[in-house]
DNA sequence: GCAAAAGTGTTTCGTTTACACCCATGC
DNA sequence: GCATGGGTGTAAACGAAACACTTTTGC
């Protein structure tokens, strides 16, 4: 590694990033932590991130420290805000530029030191290094006013979903309940999910030409997707990965936009 | 000036702050901006707003330029967020974290480099430095959301004002005509208002018990402000800084508070 | 077969929108 | 007195909330 030496007349902060990456199981919303194997804050969690190099944006730097520490390569990052509080960081001037992710389940993928990312429940979370609960408390309430405006639900779910799926998705990160059946009415009738017609998907073809057979074989189906990762989710092992019954939804990016135009970019769910 | 020299192992950015300052005149919505006098983008106009100190966070060095620059001493920054674009200064690699704050009529004040600041109406602003149309386009952004969950029009008004200007400022900053007596009605029935009798302004006791006068002395009353300073606002040069009849009414915070809590934080006009 | 969850339609209620009149002010 | 702008109430329309029943799934 080199050893040049960087001069400057004024004094200069260190510039990091970090990833606030949320995932869903279907039951919880998770985020992502690396367990920090030095000091400060050895044996405290923290999120994926890292010093920004001089010839990429925030935006970059957090999307290579993540794919860096975790292998997960996703983008359309959004930007939590700087933190900039003087003694954040015990040895030196640091200012960290937050963003946070939407992970896929299918997304996750081991990388170099994924042995050291783990997942965890938002309210069973670990004690974090630095100010991170103070980031995550900010990304959790970003998430939470987008999501009225834009499609955050559908970036946490796999391409194919079910009503109650979602629903659970938007109670977890609205931490509010809604009837169900009302849910339903908001949700279709905005235009933008596509009921997931049998030969909609490539899978199907494993079926052949089966009309009508909309329920029965949904779990042989999700079954089937190869691309469906062992996840290294923490709780709940196996039973709800697999059970996947009812109607299969997808997010019609077409419509939605259009959907967006027609109200003003004001999405209220 | 010291010329010590401060030497690092990594390359660093340089940070640096701006502020975005939002002020209203009764019909447009203003920011204010400074006219650099150096390369580059000399003649153009820029946000105050300069290098971050390593003893300071990034919203009291947004506070601290403010103030050397304009004079205005204004508190409760909103973070923007920050831009880091690797070529946004041609110069040197500069990351600049960016607020917004809310200026009262009476709180512009001449500062020292105040002559070169002056605002500028949202729509007919001058070319601006850097990716300064950038940072007005999501600090404009976040206003308009922020509007929504933040008493932020009350911020941008007089101690006293009346339910058109008000309206006119709503209407301003989200780029929407509502109707005047809905307006009223929403308004009014969040119960955040307090209608501003004769007898809660000190400014009252100049007219003695009066009853009944509400609307016949309010020109002479407002006029009575000793602490409305002559505002530099560009266009428009006094007839409505002084034409103020109508019901006036203030900001009841207390009220405001519970309104917000009984509402889970969400307030919707 | 039975319990639990998925899928659908209707009624009620409250909010938002649209709209009309009177009063006060200022020329 | 006439034009302009401020202050209030009411009816229609729309969207949200509450709610019950049937079907499907998984043991």
């Amino acid at each position: 590694m080199e050893t040049h030496n960087y001069t400057y007349k004024y004094p200069r902060p260190a510039v990091t990033t970090d990833c606030v990456v949320f995932g869903f199981d279907g039951h919880d919303l998770k985020i992502l932590l690396i367990e920090r194997g030095l000091d400060p804050y050895k044996g405290c969690w923290a999120f994926p991130g890292g010093f920004l190099n001089m010839d990429e944006t925030a935006e970059q730097g957090a999307m290579r420290e993540l794919k860096e520490e975790t292998g997960l390569d996703l983008h359309n990052l959004q930007q939590v805000g700087a933190f900039s509080e003087v003694d954040r960081d015990p040895r030196d001037r640091v200012i960290t530029i937050a963003f946070y992710a939407l992970a896929k389940k299918a997304d996750v993928q081991g990388g170099d030191d994924a042995a050291k990312a783990q997942w965890f429940a938002i309210n069973e979370m670990p004690r974090l290094a630095f100010d991170h609960d103070c980031i995550f408390r900010k990304a959790m309430q970003k998430l939470r006013i987008d999501i009225h405006f834009e499609p955050i639900g559908f970036g946490l779910l796999d391409e194919k979903f079910t009503m109650p799926e979602l629903q659970r998705l938007y109670e977890a990160i609205l931490g509010i309940q809604f009837d169900r059946r009302n849910f339903y009415k908001k949700m279709l009738q905005t235009g933008i999910l596509d009921k997931a017609e049998d030969d909609e998907t490539e899978l199907a073809t494993y079926y052949g030409e089966h009309k009508e057979m909309k329920c029965e074989d949904t779990e042989t189906l999700f079954g089937g997707f190869a691309s469906e990762p062992c996840l290294p989710y923490s709780t709940r092992p196996d039973d709800d990965s697999r059970r996947r019954k009812g109607t299969h939804f997808s997010f019609n990016k077409q419509r939605y936009d259009k959907f967006k135009e027609d109200n003003n970019f004001r999405l209220e769910f």
